[in-house]
DNA sequence: GGTGTCAAGTTTACACTGTAAAGATTCGAT
DNA sequence: ATCGAATCTTTACAGTGTAAACTTGACACC
């Protein structure tokens, strides 16, 4: 993917995309203080307020890389699955482990896909970025009667919860093991003892 | 207290709490990206440059409101314990609902006491606000030999994810009600089954 | 082939922000 | 009473989002 544009043409062709690219570079690099529609727009050799044309403002390209994020994030997923154990609560550790592992590799981008906060009330976009990997995973859990969603967001609360008290340094130097923490998730969907 | 200064003084007498102040009111009726060192100045009635000579910057008087909400924090589930329940488990449901009825009653504060990220990384200030009152109502679960720090990670992971998911508004239109995602705690310091 | 239309970028402009530097004012210890 | 230091103001500057008017180029249509 080219970023910068031909200067000869004053069409760049793919700015949209490159905007996106150069958003999730800066984020990357210098963390979400220092994203800007200014320096997206440098980056991809184009004027300092083109971007406003695609995105209509600064949260406008904020979302459209979540978007991308959330894409880059289910293929993660996807491939991080394809290990699969034989065992329900194999797979479901799997998927956890690599959940975390997103996390600790993309923050920046973790934290816009799953922390963005919408100031636009109209939008119409779903901002619920429910995917289908947990809920296939958390399946064989849900005992029979009960809610589905209810076994999803225990996994993923705890799971979220976990990545982001890490990420923000709300842990201590030492968090505990991974496993430590998912080791709650044996009891999931089981009736009280 | 009041906030704004007497105009006749030149001194103000008690601007580093004043300015605290202005931003908790910001963030409570505008949101954190409302949040600035000149809005806070004006609403304590004083020049726009006054807040650096407290706080240094904007993360400075960032993490001075954070420690502020942390300590209406701390009263709010001090007094929210209070109601006592016998059983240890009753207890836990207890401090954990009122967690989230925190979150839910002050959520730009909620935000600053837990999530607010340090890019002064030579501040000597631990960002690990543990809190007393989750690890004494944790100590009851915590099995011989395992370390009380996994317990309470477990809890508070999963009391911080949910509060955050539906936060974020990631958990739909009608989220899971508070009890259901807590059932997960009845299992908390068990062997697995 | 000329033309109209429209999307895509540019230019210009403005208000707002953080922050640095230097000056003015007041407090407090001596 | 005086001097130093803390507190606050003034001034200045670079960076930011965003709106408006303008320019360029692509493309269908006759």
């Amino acid at each position: 993917m080219e970023l910068t544009k031909d200067k000869s043409r004053h069409h760049h062709g793919n700015l949209h995309a490159a905007l996106v690219e150069a958003g999730i570079d800066i984020l990357r690099s210098s963390g979400l203080d220092a994203l800007s529609l200014r320096k997206c727009a440098a980056l991809a050799g184009v004027s300092h307020a083109a971007p406003a044309h695609h995105f209509g403002n600064l949260e406008g390209l904020k979302w459209a890389i979540a978007e991308e994020a959330f894409a880059r994030f289910s293929e993660f997923m996807r491939t991080h699955a394809a290990a699969a154990d034989d065992t329900a609560h194999g797979r479901l550790l799997g998927i956890c482990r690599g959940y975390l592992a997103f996390a600790r590799a993309e923050p920046a981008l973790y934290e816009m896909i799953f922390c963005l906060q919408r100031k636009d009330p109209e939008s119409k976009r779903d901002a619920s970025t429910s995917y289908s990997i947990l809920r296939d995973t958390c399946a064989p859990f849900v005992p029979p009667g009960t809610d589905p969603v209810i076994i999803e967001t225990q996994v993923w609360s705890l799971v979220h919860g976990f990545a982001l008290l890490e990420l923000h340094g709300r842990l201590g130097d030492t968090p505990p093991p991974d496993d430590a923490i998912l080791a709650l998730l044996r009891h999931i969907g089981q009736e009280p003892a």
